[in-house]
RNA sequence: GGUGACAUAGCCAAGUGGUAAGGCAAGGGUCUGCAAAACCCUCAUUCCCCGGUUCAAAUCCGGGUGUCACCUCCA
C-alpha cells in the first residue's frame, strides 16, 4: 500500500516495523463542546485507514488520547482555559465537562460507523509519564527552566522544521494582537512542556512535579500517550493538517530527543471540511453537529458517504446542496442494492476481481473516491445477485457505509406495502392523520370514478399544504415535503 | 512575509506519457390518466495560464496565477 508521508512529501509503500502489527496512533478530540462535522471527517478517513489495514491482514493497534487539560481558548476569547470556559458556561466541573463531551463524542462517531479505537486514553491520567520524559529531556539538556515553566530548546536540535524548510527568522510570532510572546524562551519555538506559570492563571486542574505544582504542556500529552501504550515506536501518526506545526513538529522533537532513535515513520495528515468562506469552526457560522444533521433529516452516513467521495488530502467544500447530492447518490445506491435479491451461488472469481480493483484504488493513498466508484462497479458486474452482494458486504467492511442494512430496511418497507385487493394509505413518516387520510381516500375514489380533473385538484391541494403523495401498488404513500 | 498542499464539466471526482472513468444534478425519451419510481439516451475538441521536452502531455520540465491551510488554541 503507497501512503502520503508529510514527513517525506512523498507516497511511499507503507511498510510497518513489526510484520503483522500496525502501530497507530491517532490525535484525538479536545473536549470542551461537540465535535462539528469537519472534525468528523478527519475521524472518518482515520476510521477508513485503519479498517483498511486490518482488510488487508494488518493487526492494527490504534491509541487516541482525550485532550482535557491545559488547551487554551480559541480567536473569539483570550486567556482562557478551554476546559474551564466550557465548565464556565455550563456550570459544571472541568471533570464533568470532559465526561459529558467524551461521551457525546464517541456517540458522535458511533452514528458515523467510525470505530472507538482499542486505547482511548484522557491526558489527565497520564501525568507520571509525561514528568518521566521531561525529567529525562532535563538531565540530557534539551530542556531548560525559565520563569517557572519547563521549555523544550529547538535550537539542540538539528532538524526542528520536519514538515517544511522554514527558517525560524520567518516565523510571524505574535502576529494576533491577544498573543503575547513568552520572554522566557530562548528560541521563537521553543514551547512548553510543563507549566507552573503561565499567562493564564484560571488552569483548573494542578499536579504536583519536580518543578512545582501545575500541569503539562499539550505537545507532551500526545508523546506520553503514545509511549505509554505503544511503545518506543510508532508506525503511522494521524491528525488534521493544523496539527501538522507546531503540534506534530513538537511531538517529533521531543519523542526523538526523550528516546535517543527515530519514533514515528508516517505522518498522515487529513485535510479540511471548509465552508465557502474558510475553515469550519465551531464560532463561525452555523455549528455544524451530527445532530444538526439528524435535525434536518439527513443520514449521518450519508455524510460519511460525501466524505468518503473525496480524498482525505483535498480540502472539501461543505454547501447543503453538496450534501443534498451525496445524499442523493447514497440513496440511489442503497435502492439499487435493494433491488438485488439474495439466494444462489457466489462467484468466487468475480468477487476477487472486484476485490483486486478495491485493493488498487485503496492502494493508492487511500483513493476512497475511486473505491466508491467500485461499489458501481459491483452493481454493472457481469455476474449473478449473490456474488454482487457478497462482494458488498466485502468492501462495506472498510466503506462501513451500512449498504446491505440499509437495503433490508428499504426492503422491508416495500414488503410492508398494503396488502393485495384492500387500499391502503401509509404515512411514510408514521404520522396519523385523519384529514389527510381522508383527502387521499377522496382522491381514490375520483381516480377510480376517472375524474382526474378532481384528483388533481386534491393532489395539489395536499401538495400546498406540504404533504406529497405517491401512488403505489394497492394504495398510496404520503410524506411531508 | 515564510512554509506546505491543491487546481479536470453546475457539484463530488478518476486519471501517474498514448489521445478525458464513475456518481450527483440537468435536458430528452419509454412507461404510467397525471405524478413518483424504474429503464434508455444526451451532457468537457479539453484538463488554471504561458512557454519547453516528445511522434504523442491533464499527465514530464520551467515560469506565472488562484484557492486553502499552518506560522496563534484548532480535525
Amino acid at each position: 500500500m503507497y501512503l502520503y508521508n508529510s514527513a517525506t512529501r512523498k507516497k511511499q509503500e507503507f511498510v510497518p516495523n513489526h510484520p503483522d502489527m500496525v502501530k497507530m496512533y491517532t490525535c484525538g478530540p479536545t473536549v470542551y463542546h461537540f465535535a462539528h462535522i469537519g472534525n468528523l471527517r478527519t475521524y472518518i478517513m482515520e476510521d477508513v485507514l485503519e479498517k483498511y489495514l486490518r482488510y488487508v491482514g494488518y493487526n492494527v493497534k490504534r491509541v487516541m488520547n482525550i485532550t482535557d487539560v491545559g488547551h487554551l481558548t480559541s480567536d473569539a476569547d483570550e486567556g482562557e482555559d478551554k476546559m474551564l470556559k466550557g465548565a464556565r458556561r455550563e456550570h459544571k466541573t472541568v471533570m464533568e465537562i470532559a465526561k459529558y463531551y467524551t461521551d457525546a463524542f464517541f456517540a458522535d462517531c458511533a452514528k458515523l460507523n467510525i470505530k472507538t479505537p482499542d486505547v482511548v486514553e484522557p491526558a489527565t491520567n497520564c501525568i507520571d509519564e509525561y514528568i518521566k520524559i521531561i525529567s529525562v529531556l532535563l538531565d540530557k539538556g534539551y530542556a531548560y527552566q525559565a520563569g517557572g515553566n519547563v521549555y523544550f530548546d529547538t535550537a539542540k536540535l538539528e532538524r526542528y522544521y520536519v514538515f517544511g524548510e522554514h527558517k525560524e527568522e520567518d516565523l510571524a510570532v505574535g502576529v494576533r494582537d491577544s498573543v503575547e510572546e513568552d520572554t522566557n524562551k530562548r528560541n521563537k519555538n521553543d514551547f512548553v512542556l510543563w507549566f507552573t506559570k503561565s499567562k493564564f492563571e484560571d488552569q483548573a486542574l494542578k499536579w504536583d512535579s519536580p518543578w512545582g505544582v501545575g500541569y503539562p504542556g499539550w505537545h507532551m500529552e500526545c508523546s506520553g500517550i503514545s509511549m505509554k501504550h505503544l511503545g518506543e515506536d510508532v508506525d503511522i501518526h494521524c491528525g488534521g493538517i493544523d496539527n501538522a506545526f507546531p503540534h506534530h513538529t513538537n511531538e517529533i522533537a521531543q519523542s526523538e530527543s526523550y528516546l535517543g532513535h527515530k519514533w514515528c515513520n508516517w505522518w498522515v495528515h487529513v485535510l479540511h471540511l471548509n465552508t465557502n468562506d474558510g475553515k469550519m469552526s465551531k464560532s463561525k457560522g452555523e455549528f455544524l453537529t451530527v445532530s444538526l444533521l439528524q435535525e434536518k433529516g439527513y443520514d449521518p452516513l450519508a455524510y460519511r458517504f460525501f466524505c468518503l467521495q473525496s480524498h482525505y488530502r483535498k480540502s472539501l467544500v461543505f454547501t447543503w446542496e453538496n450534501l443534498d447530492n451525496a445524499v442523493a447518490a447514497y440513496n440511489k445506491l442503497i435502492a439499487r442494492i435493494a433491488a438485488l435479491k439474495e439466494g444462489g451461488d457466489v462467484d468466487a472469481a468475480v468477487v476477487e476481481a472486484l476485490r483486486a480493483k478495491f485493493m488498487q484504488a485503496m492502494d493508492n493513498d487511500l483513493n476512497t473516491s475511486m473505491g466508491v466508484t467500485v461499489l458501481y462497479d459491483v452493481l454493472k458486474a457481469d455476474a449473478n445477485d449473490a456474488t454482487k452482494l457478497a462482494a458488498l458486504a466485502e468492501l462495506d467492511q472498510v466503506l462501513s457505509l451500512d449498504l446491505l442494512e440499509k437495503a433490508a430496511a428499504v426492503r422491508k418497507k416495500q414488503a410492508a406495502a398494503p396488502a393485495e385487493g384492500g387500499f391502503a394509505v401509509i404515512s411514510q413518516d408514521g404520522e396519523e392523520n385523519g384529514e389527510v387520510e381522508a383527502l387521499i381516500l377522496r382522491r381514490a375514489e375520483a381516480k377510480k370514478a376517472k375524474d382526474f380533473a378532481q384528483a388533481d385538484a386534491i393532489r395539489q391541494q395536499l401538495k400546498d399544504q406540504g404533504i406529497e403523495i405517491t401512488d403505489v401498488a394497492g394504495g398510496v404513500k404520503w410524506k411531508r415535503a
